[in-house]
RNA sequence: GCGGCGGUGGAGGAACGGCAGACUCGAUGGAUUCAAAAUCCAUUGCCCGAGAGGGCGUGUGGGUUCGAAUCCCACCCGCCGCACCA
C-alpha cells in the first residue's frame, strides 16, 4: 500500500493550475456572476516569507475558495510592498543595492507562495518600486499637491548628530539612534505632509458603514481623537495680542488662574526675552519626546513677566511657558485650572499659584484632596461663577460658551488629536517625489508627462545630513518645465505606506499605461469585500489607505468611499509565548516545515491551531497531529477507491458515516460563513474522517464513497492539493469546479434522541425519547427516570421546564 | 491614567443561556514488530470509592435566571493600543 506523499500530490495539482491559470480573472463584465474581490495586506518582501505570512495567506486563500464555490468571480491578487527601510539599511551594511536583494526576496515569495498552493491571479502581480506602478503613485501625489492635500512646512523631527541623518519613528529606539546608539535630537526642519487632518470627521463618521472588528474601530476612533469644546481667548493687554486656548471644560473658566504657552510658540520671545526663557525654551526644543513625554516628570517651567485677561472674571492672569504644553495640540497655549486638571493642578502646586475651586462634588461625595476635581456630569455644580454658579457643570459649558461667543471672546470649537502625515524621508529606496525647485519659478510640480521620476542608481546609500538622491547630481540637476531655467529635484522620497495606500486600486487594472486605473473597471470591484491582515496595521496603513480613498473620491477619481467593506484581523503566531524574532532565534521557516510535511499540512496547521483572530502559540508536536490527520485521509481515500467505484448509489437508509458527513458540511458552512472559525471547521472535517475509519468495513460502500469525497471536498480550502486529489480519487472531477456543498436537513436530523434530566438544573440522567415527541410526551417521559425517582426522595416537583428536542428541568423543594 | 481584549484539564483549544472540556497534542495501557519507528485500538478534569456510585469543578466575590463558562456589577491577574492631547 502506498503512503500520503505531499511531495508528488502538491507539484502535481500547483502545476494543474500553473497550466490553466485556473484563478485568474478577466475584467470583463461576467454578466450573470457576482464579482468578490478577497484580498490579504501585500508583503514586505524582506528575506525569506515567514510564519505570519503563511497565516495570512492560509486564511485569505480560505475565504477566495469558499466564495468562488459559491458562485463569485473572485480577484485574489498578489504583489509586493517594495520600498522601504529594511532593504536600504541591508545596503548600507552589505553594499548590495536594494533593488537586488528586495528582488530576490520577491523571487523568493514568488516560489513559495506557488509552494504553499495560494489560488493567486498572478496576471496582476506587481511591486511597488517599479516604475510602472510608481510612476502613478508619483501622478497621485500630485493630484494631492494641486488640491492642497499634499504640502511642505517645517516640522519637528528626529535627528541624529553622528550619522546626520533623520530618522523615522520606529528607528529611535529609547530615545536613541537604532544604528549608532546616539541619543537623538529634536530638529526643525522643512518636510512634506499629507493633508489627513482635513478629512478626520469623515474618517470617523464612515467607521460606521464598514464591517470592522471593534477594537480596530475603537483604535481609529482614539487616534483620530475628537473632543468637543470651546476655544475661548485671553487677552495680553500689554501687547495687545489675542491668545486663544482650547478647552474641553469651559466651564471651569472661572478657575482658571495662570496661563501657560509652549516651548515652542512662535510668541514667547516677544513675551520675554529674558535669558532663563531662552535656556529653558532651548533645552526642551532639544529634548527628546521620550523625555519630555513622560508623565511623572515634576512640572517645570518659567514664568514670562507677562499677564493675560480672564475673559470671565476680568482678572489678569499669569504667563508662563512649559514644556507640558505641546505646541501640536490645540493653539500651543493652554489655560490653567488647577483645582481641575491634574496637570494644571502640580505646576500651580510648584510655583504656588491659586487653586480656586469653582465645580462642586455631588452632595455627598467628598472632595478630592491633594489632586484636582475633574468630576464632569450633570451631578456636579458650579460655584465662584458669578451668574453660572449653581449649574450643572454639563449645561454650564454650553451657558459659558453662549456667554463668551455673544461678547466675540470664544466660540464652541473641536480638535483633533490626528496630526497631519508626515510623508517625506531623506532616504534612498523609495519613490521619489515628483516636485522641482526652479531658481526662478520656485516650487514647480513635475508634468505628467514626464512621470516616472525615475530613482536613479547611486553608489552609497547611507545619509549624510541629506537624502542619498542629493549624490546623484546628474539626476537632480535638471530644468525648469515651466521656464526652461534651472531646477532641482526633490531629494526626499515618500514614506513606504504611500506606496500601500492604493495599491488594492491597481491590482483591479494593473497593466494600465494611460491612467492608474479605468475606473469602469473599479467599479467592478471595488471596495475590497473581505480584506485580511495583522492587527499591527490597524491604525497607520488602514488609516492611510481610508484616507486616500476618501481623497481621490473627491477629485472624481472612483466611486467608492471606503477601501474596505469587510476586516479580518488575525493574530500572531508566537513561539513559547514570546513574539518569534530572529534575535531569540525562536522563528519558524515554513520552507522547512513544507519540506518535511507538505504544504497542506502546514496550512492546515496554522489554521487549527486556535481562532484565527487570536494569537497562538506554535507547537512543533502539533504539525505532526495534523500530518497524521491528512494522511489517514487520504489513505481511506486510496483505501476507497479500490474498494468502491463511482457509480455506487447513495441510497438506502442513512448509514452513520453519511448522516455524519452531511452534519459536517453544515458545521463548515456555518462556522465558514458567519464567523472565520477555521480551527472548529477543520475539526470537524477530522471528526468526519474518524467516523469513516471507524465505519469503513461495514458502511455501504455508496455512503463511504460520498463521505470520502465530502471530507475531500471541505478540507480542500484549507488544503487544496489534498482536497483536490481525493475528490478526484472519489469522483474523478475537479473539486473546485463544484459547487458548494448543501447538507439535506432530512439527515441532520436524528430520529431519537438523549433527553437530557435535570433536577434544579444540574443533570442527574439521559433518557432516550422521540425526536418528534411534543412537550408533554417529554415530561412524562423524564418523569419515569429511576434516577430522579431515587433522588426525590419525599420532596416535591414544583415545576416543570421543558425545552423541546433537549432537555426537561424538574424543580424541586 | 484612558481605551480594548482575554483568564476553561498537563498544553493548544471547544461549547457562548440548556449534557463543560468537541478536535488536536501530551501521557498511560494494549495490538503489531526480533526490536524500534510508523500504524491501529482503548483510557485520560480533580477528589472519594474495590465497584456501583457520589462529590467538586470554567480567575475571585456578589447578582439575574428554573438553569450561568456564557448575561449584569465589583475586584484580581495577563496581553495589546494610546498616553502631559488641555
Amino acid at each position: 500500500m502506498q503512503r500520503y506523499d505531499p511531495k508528488t500530490i502538491e507539484p502535481k495539482w500547483q502545476k494543474v493550475w500553473a497550466d490553466e491559470g485556473t484563478w485568474e480573472v478577466s475584467n470583463d463584465d461576467p454578466g450573470n456572476r457576482p464579482n468578490a474581490y478577497v484580498l490579504e495586506m501585500l508583503p514586505y518582501p524582506s528575506g525569506e516569507p515567514h510564519i505570519g505570512h503563511l497565516k495570512t495567506y492560509s486564511v485569505g486563500d480560505a475565504v477566495a475558495h469558499f466564495r468562488r464555490r459559491h458562485g463569485h468571480r473572485v480577484l485574489h491578487p498578489m504583489g509586493y510592498d517594495a520600498f522601504g527601510l529594511p532593504a536600504e539599511n541591508h545596503a548600507i551594511r552589505t553594499g548590495q543595492p536594494p533593488r537586488e536583494s528586495t528582488e530576490a526576496s520577491i523571487r523568493q515569495f514568488q516560489k513559495e507562495l506557488r509552494e504553499w498552493g495560494i489560488s493567486i491571479d498572478w496576471t496582476r502581480e506587481f511591486g511597488t518600486h517599479e516604475p510602472e506602478y510608481y510612476r502613478w503613485t508619483q501622478w497621485i501625489f500630485l493630484r494631492l499637491f494641486e488640491r492642497g492635500l499634499a504640502y511642505r512646512k517645517e516640522a519637528a523631527v528626529n535627528w541624529c548628530p553622528k550619522d546626520a541623518t533623520v530618522l523615522a519613528n520606529e528607528q529611535v529606539i529609547d530615545g536613541r539612534c537604532e544604528r549608532c546608539g546616539t541619543p537623538v535630537e529634536v530638529r526643525q526642519l522643512e518636510q512634506w505632509f499629507f493633508r489627513i487632518t482635513e478629512y478626520a470627521d469623515r474618517l470617523l463618521e464612515d467607521m460606521h458603514t464598514i464591517d470592522w472588528p471593534p477594537h480596530v474601530v475603537t483604535m481609529q476612533e482614539n487616534w483620530i481623537g475628537r473632543s468637543e469644546g470651546a476655544e475661548v481667548i485671553f487677552r495680553c493687554e500689554e501687547l495687545g495680542i489675542d491668545y486663544p486656548v482650547f478647552t474641553t471644560r469651559p466651564d471651569t473658566l472661572f478657575g482658571a488662574t495662570f496661563f501657560v504657552l509652549a516651548p515652542e510658540h512662535p510668541d514667547v520671545f516677544r513675551l520675554s526675552d529674558a535669558p532663563e526663557v531662552h535656556e529653558y525654551v532651548n533645552h526642551a526644543v532639544r529634548e527628546s519626546a521620550e523625555e519630555r513625554g513622560d508623565e511623572h516628570k515634576e512640572k517645570t517651567g518659567v514664568p514670562l513677566g507677562r499677564t493675560v485677561t480672564n475673559p470671565v472674571t476680568g482678572e489678569q492672569i499669569p504667563m508662563f511657558v512649559a514644556d507640558y504644553v505641546l505646541m501640536e495640540y490645540g493653539t500651543g497655549a493652554i489655560m490653567g485650572v488647577p483645582a481641575h486638571d491634574q496637570r494644571d493642578y502640580e505646576f500651580a502646586k510648584r510655583f504656588g499659584l491659586e487653586i480656586r475651586r469653582v465645580v462642586e462634588p455631588a452632595e455627598g461625595e467628598p472632595a478630592p484632596e491633594g489632586e484636582a476635581f475633574v468630576g464632569h456630569s450633570e451631578n456636579e455644580r458650579l460655584v465662584n461663577s458669578g451668574e453660572f454658579s449653581g449649574r450643572s457643570s454639563p449645561e454650564a459649558v454650553r451657558a459659558i460658551t453662549a456667554w463668551l461667543e455673544e461678547r466675540g471672546l470664544g466660540k464652541p470649537a473641536v480638535n483633533y488629536r490626528l496630526r497631519d502625515w508626515l510623508l517625506s524621508r531623506q532616504r534612498y529606496w523609495g519613490c521619489p517625489i515628483p516636485i522641482l525647485y526652479c531658481d526662478e519659478c520656485g516650487m514647480v510640480p513635475v508634468p505628467d508627462d514626464q512621470l516616472p521620476v525615475e530613482l536613479p542608481e547611486v553608489k552609497e546609500y547611507a545619509p549624510r545630513g541629506r537624502s542619498p538622491l542629493a549624490t546623484a547630481e546628474d539626476w537632480v540637476n535638471t530644468t525648469c518645465p515651466r521656464c526652461g531655467g534651472h531646477a532641482r529635484r526633490e531629494t526626499d522620497t515618500m514614506d513606504t505606506f504611500v506606496d500601500s495606500s492604493w495599491y488594492f486600486l491597481r491590482y483591479c487594472d494593473p497593466r494600465n499605461d494611460q491612467a492608474p486605473w479605468d475606473r469602469e473597471v473599479l467599479r467592478r470591484w471595488m471596495p475590497v469585500d473581505q480584506y485580511i491582515g495583522g492587527v499591527e496595521h490597524a491604525i497607520l496603513h488602514l488609516m492611510y489607505a481610508r484616507f486616500f480613498v476618501k481623497a481621490l473620491a473627491d477629485m472624481d477619481l472612483l466611486d467608492v468611499q471606503e477601501p474596505f467593506a469587510r476586516l479580518f484581523t488575525q493574530g500572531m503566531i508566537t513561539r513559547d509565548g514570546a513574539k518569534m524574532s530572529k534575535s531569540k532565534g525562536n522563528t519558524v521557516s515554513p520552507s522547512e516545515y513544507v519540506e518535511r510535511f507538505g504544504a497542506d499540512t502546514l496550512r492546515c496547521y496554522i489554521l487549527f491551531i486556535g481562532p484565527p483572530s487570536e494569537d497562538a502559540d506554535w507547537q512543533d508536536e502539533g504539525v505532526g497531529g495534523v500530518y497524521r490527520f491528512l494522511s489517514r485521509l487520504w489513505t481511506v481515500a486510496a483505501e476507497t477507491a479500490e474498494r468502491t467505484t463511482p457509480e455506487d448509489a447513495v441510497d438506502g437508509a442513512p448509514s452513520d458515516v453519511l448522516r455524519k458527513a452531511h452534519w459536517a458540511i453544515d458545521k463548515v458552512t456555518r462556522d465558514m460563513r458567519d464567523r472565520f472559525a477555521f480551527n472548529t471547521a477543520i475539526a470537524a472535517v477530522m471528526e468526519l474522517v474518524n467516523e469513516i475509519y471507524r465505519q469503513r468495513e461495514s458502511a455501504p460502500s455508496g455512503h463511504l464513497r460520498f463521505a470520502v469525497a465530502t471530507a475531500g471536498s471541505l478540507i480542500f480550502q484549507f488544503a487544496p492539493h489534498l482536497g483536490a486529489e481525493v475528490y478526484e480519487l472519489m469522483t474523478g472531477r475537479r473539486v473546485w469546479e463544484e459547487p458548494w456543498p448543501e447538507a439535506d436537513p432530512a439527515l441532520l436530523a436524528r430520529e431519537e434522541i438523549q433527553l437530557v434530566v435535570q433536577l434544579n438544573g444540574k443533570l442527574i440522567d439521559r433518557v432516550p425519547a422521540p425526536a418528534t415527541a411534543s412537550s408533554d410526551e417529554l415530561e412524562e417521559l423524564a418523569r419515569s427516570s429511576d434516577k430522579l425517582a431515587a433522588r426525590l426522595n419525599g420532596k416535591e416537583i414544583v415545576r416543570a421546564i421543558v425545552v423541546p428536542g433537549k432537555l426537561v428541568n424538574f424543580v424541586v423543594r
